[in-house]
DNA sequence: GAACAATATGAAACCGGTTTCATTCGCCGC
DNA sequence: GCGGCGAATGAAACCGGTTTCATATTGTTC
């Protein structure tokens, strides 16, 4: 490979000279830049990236957490996060937050290591502390997680509010009975959900039931677990709100053992509009999370934040996706 | 950040012996390296991964390059190999090969750039010429292609074989108006599943019918059109090969719309085996794609490469899972 | 005890860029 | 016509490591 050397050779100049052509940084005579030029695509050169980092101190590298890989909507994100990173000038580089159990000890070691410019955290769990410190020592940004006095930088969505809306539809369907199955109960989202639940059902003057609520673990598995323990133990509900579509997945399956039809004996409503879900039979009524879109626009504001701007997020609302598996209480 | 300078002052060496005792590349004295120890403790030293590179010529870094993001298939493996390669050192960095359309043009030039130690190809439409190129620059794996004369550095799976394997199971039960609804046609996956169907049926004395082959693109939207295409045309079928799970969700969704059980009336075989398939309803009856293995297999493959030792690929293999959603002609 | 081999270590060059600093050159005004 | 100033450019230092090479030290052998 070329290198700056080589062109200044070729082109009769510095390499100084090179690297302002490169960088624009400054000015440069007209002959001796259409020379470096010309230099540079006789050679095809490119600059080595790793040079670039160690001498400017920018790495052009963003370090992307993921924590729940595996789960559709993260990685969902994830992918929203690539495209949108796509053309900047900026790699992502991915590290697994899960692989450690503490994510100070590997995962921020490697980062920093790596002179990464910008860090993305798509939800999971590391401890808040943790984070706090990182952020002092670095860009940085969080989708599909809050966190306290971080607005500017975080990427998230009403989980609450999303909670208590798809309640609320079930309950203008004239349901009363309305089961949850939780996710997992650590997860802020989950517990979110839930709570919007509950005060959908309080707002409704209907006193939530604990019988009704089955905590979950945000798998398909828990689905069919959840509605198994209601049948076996001859708890009656007509409506299910599940914290996630895969939990919705498991719900349906379920239900369809049992002879139990969707919708016209049990309404479900999911989480996520995951892509399977508007095939599922029959088709999910779901609260939409705008996953990708997520994603591109954490991709947008690390960008922003590193050149120094402060991001401007967009307005992205989880809105409920009407299909078919909702019926009106007959 | 501390350097190794720092390490060797507050150590009373040289930079040199720092190196040492950090790579362990020649003897250093018992005094000195455990001094140089403490003071990388003391001092919370990390080496700067920029540096090592520029110096050592290796990144310590792994180019993927992912075409199909959004799909379940490509999208595990490329988890697996970002699981497969936490803890060796190597960090992933994804380039989204969909983005330019001339995958010499940015690819390339991006990862070269940044001075890959590796390069892992998932899936994809990257010409062939374009990833010899490559090859013979890089160590690199592909995973889900296959390539002439390659085959130490391919990890993938006999799609002909698992085409005609499903079908036969179909056949095995009884079925002989099968119908294929196909993926891309330029995927060479899709291609080799449906040479399998073809043989298969061969061999069971039947004549393909081309009325009974669709050309879908791998989309769950392909399944429905699919089957509301021959029912239109009134076309008799008792039994559906679906290029993957999401266009066996289609196909059954739109079977459920017009009343056709399943499987009592038409069974259905997909591909793949992604997490929802197993809580479709029925259980869809796949063709089992280790994808996860094959993203981990992956990932050890090319450290293997990397450091000079022949690659040992796992025999992975498509595997039929059988669940509800075939049944025995009646 | 002297000559020589083996061993441990430091100095310096190098990887490929960026950036500071000094120098040269041309142009301006008085 | 000369001093002064700004613009263009090259030399050199620097980023944080690795690696080569030379040197100092120790040990071995006859």
């Amino acid at each position: 490979m070329a290198t700056i050397q080589d062109i200044a050779n070729r082109a009769n100049v510095s390499k100084s000279t090179v690297s302002r052509v490169l960088n624009k940084s400054s000015v440069v005579e007209n002959g001796k830049r259409e020379a470096v030029i010309r230099a540079m695509e006789a050679l095809d050169y490119r600059p080595s990236v790793i040079a670039q980092s160690l001498a400017g101190g920018k790495s052009m590298t963003i370090g992307i957490v993921t924590q729940n890989i595996g789960s559709p909507f993260t990685d969902t994100i994830a992918q929203g996060v690539i495209s949108g990173l796509a053309g900047t000038g900026y790699s992502p580089i991915f590290v697994d937050g899960q692989w450690q159990q503490s994510a100070e000890s590997e995962v921020i070691r490697t980062l920093l290591g790596r002179n990464v410019d910008g860090l993305v955290l798509i939800g999971g769990h590391i401890p808040t502390e943790d984070i706090n410190k990182l952020r002092t020592q670095l860009p940085t940004i969080a989708i599909a997680r809050e966190l306290d006095g971080w607005d500017s930088q975080c990427i998230h969505v009403d989980n609450e509010d999303a909670g208590f809306r798809a309640t609320k539809h079930l309950l203008d369907f004239g349901h009363r009975d309305i089961a949850m199955i939780c996710g997992i109960k650590e997860h802020p989202d989950a517990s979110n959900r839930f709570k919007g639940y509950s005060r959908a059902l309080a707002a409704a003057g209907i006193i939530p039931s604990s019988e009704l609520v089955y905590q979950g673990d945000f798998s398909a598995q828990s689905g069919v677990l959840a509605v198994n323990s209601w049948l076996a133990s001859g708890t009656h509900f007509s409506a299910i709100f599940a914290a996630n579509d895969m939990v919705a997945f498991g719900a349906r399956l379920a239900l369809h053992r049992h002879g139990i039809r969707v919708p016209d004996d049990v309404s479900i409503i999911g989480f996520d509009d995951q892509a399977e879900s508007a095939f599922m039979t029959p088709p999910l009524t779901t609260m939409r999370q705008p996953a990708a879109e997520m994603g591109a626009a954490g991709a947008a504001a690390i960008t922003q934040l590193i050149a120094g701007e402060s991001p401007e997020l967009p307005e992205l609302a989880i809105e409920l996706q009407i299909r078919e598996s909702v019926a009106r209480l007959r």
